[in-house]
DNA sequence: TATGAATGAGACTTCATTCAT
DNA sequence: GATGAATGAAGTCTCATTCAT
């Protein structure tokens, strides 16, 4: 969608669409995100949004996609940042915590998506899609660590899974209870004893 | 579970819907847990459950008290099987992990009801609760962990948070990709990451 | 009912049901006075209820009937002190207005029981037999009246009516605007207007 | 009724599901009027009501201001037929009371919602409103009796209060009891008691 | 293309009534 | 006689989806 360097008027609104449902779900959450809701922070009628979308399921879907694209790019960048393997996981996880305005709406929707409790399995594989990215994303570092000499040599495939579940669930917790727990302390440990565990 | 010697009808009824809900929401999530499909599941009509219960959120509120309660016992037994710090942060890592059948429908409860988007404060209050437990558990191992020397003496309150999201994390993510991921990997390689963080 | 000296048990049963109703009507209103209700006022089962009454409707029937029977001694009490047809009419009138404590509840039950929308032939019977009882008691008096010299002559049947209906009027009034209207002052003027209409 | 002259789609529907409802209620009593039969006799979906109203009790008082909005303008019309405060007075009474098909709608509407027993503080403020207009109503009358010298000068605020509540009450009556009792005959009578009452 | 009125299935809840114990 | 667990019909309300305009 975001390789298209000219859009038809219908991708614009498909993603004006995509951008309401994303900022309806992040801001209430994703049982308030009805259609109506929807429809309304898109500023179109409920008519445009089954136009655009067979269903909602599909519009969810779509949403997801557009986001892991979105973020595609931003990782890559990212990266380019710093050069040893250690910075660029500490980078990578700090991204995920070091929340600012935009990361939280994404991160919130990820974290509502996954827990969606209406995930049929269609609905799953865009999610997997996504964490397939974050592994891609990960793999590489170490890889690249190994490789430097950064990282230990035998580190297994399920330590990436590992590393990703960790680093999702402290998110998870700091969005439940944002009140007594720090994200940002949270954040800095768990860098800290990732690469502790990665570190030959 | 088995505090209660002698039960009233009225509280096995109670705990039948709740184990009903439990199973409903564990096999089929939290928003196909329909009051219709409970009441099926518990072979009861649907007055029933509110005959029992003020209301469906009543019903999910003393069902995570039931299961918060059920697995304080559990916990506690297991710790006395160890004598190190050591392992009983492992075994306790661990019982989140090596999943039985009952297991399964206890942490997906949890996974399901931590994300659900209609929590409303109530509710998070229950689930703190939980999360309460887990923490005061996990920081009387760390604490005896310390005094025994065999974990370094500069752990932060946060730490407590970090390890306890990051466990519930590689849950989620198992939730989500059974097929793809280990938990038992994973679980293993992050007791081995925790324990690694405390040493001195 | 109150005629028989001797009750029997399930006499006494049925009264305590009655009065336990009376007093859930005229403290929470009609609509809250369902069969837990009454039943948790009686200090009795819910079967119970069914026991001695066929339905609701038929206990609110019975309930009216045992009401309109209790005040008609209190009626005929009250009258023996007056000697001229105009004080015994003022003080008729009054009687439905300077409620105290009892005749609130007596005047709500009737109040909510004229106003109830659940009115069914056989429950407007007793509401006209109630009817029926004060016209009766106005009657009187102004049949004496007319005999004394008191009133005028040529007074019509559907004055009895009209007078009634008034001072129901003026109750039911301030049963919705307690804040703003004074019963008391309303009570006051609405006998000196009808005494005056009937006087010669 | 007839101030807004082009009225939108949404506008007639609301007015079709009030006029509905005035007339389920009208014909058989608030109970009945459930949210399904509204439906019906307004020939639409139950969806429907809540897509114009947001929920039962908003439609019930927007039903009683639509009424007494379009009763407003139907008593200044009919003051403007008379010159003496005498005749409006009775003009008024008698347009509480000779009902034509429409008129019975209309106060039996008020006579049931009066009564309701489900009324909330919202909904009193409604009929609050509705009382406070036939008291200003009343009032102007009375005042201008006072000033022409048809009526004696001390009337009080609560004789105000008397004669509507009074003439609520022969209606009221009349609805539980329109077999036995002439609504005409008792309409005359009051007019004049009032009459007589306010005279010099 | 665009709208939003309209639908209907299904959710939660209440309550009079029944019936096994 | 007495209980209250259990039922099921009916009520209000929500929401994804359709369709005439």
């Amino acid at each position: 969608m975001a390789k298209i360097e000219r859009k038809s008027i219908a991708e614009i609104r498909k993603e004006e669409i995509i951008l309401a449902f994303i900022n309806v779900v992040a801001e209430k959450g994703f049982s308030k995100a009805t259609t109506r809701e929807i429809a309304k922070a898109a500023d179109c009628s409920l008519g445009m949004l089954h136009h655009y979308f067979k269903n909602k399921d599909q519009m969810i879907r779509e949403s997801m996609d557009y986001t892991i694209a979105a973020y595609k790019i931003d990782f890559d960048k990212m990266i380019s940042d710093y050069d040893t393997a250690e910075d660029q996981l500490k980078a990578f996880i700090n991204s995920l915590i070091e929340l600012d305005a935009f990361n939280i709406a994404w991160a919130k929707i990820f974290h509502e998506f996954r827990a969606s409790t209406k995930i049929d399995p269609e609905n799953i594989i865009v999610i997997l899609k996504y964490h397939d990215q974050d592994k891609a994303f990960i793999g590489n570092i170490i890889k690249r660590g190994i490789e430097s000499g950064e990282f230990k040599d035998n580190i297994q495939e399920s330590t990436i899974d590992m590393i990703l579940g960790s680093a999702y669930g402290i998110l998870s917790l700091w969005f439940i209870d944002q009140n007594t727990v720090s994200l940002k302390e949270m954040g800095k440990q768990h860098s800290e004893m990732v690469i502790n565990f990665l570190r030959r």
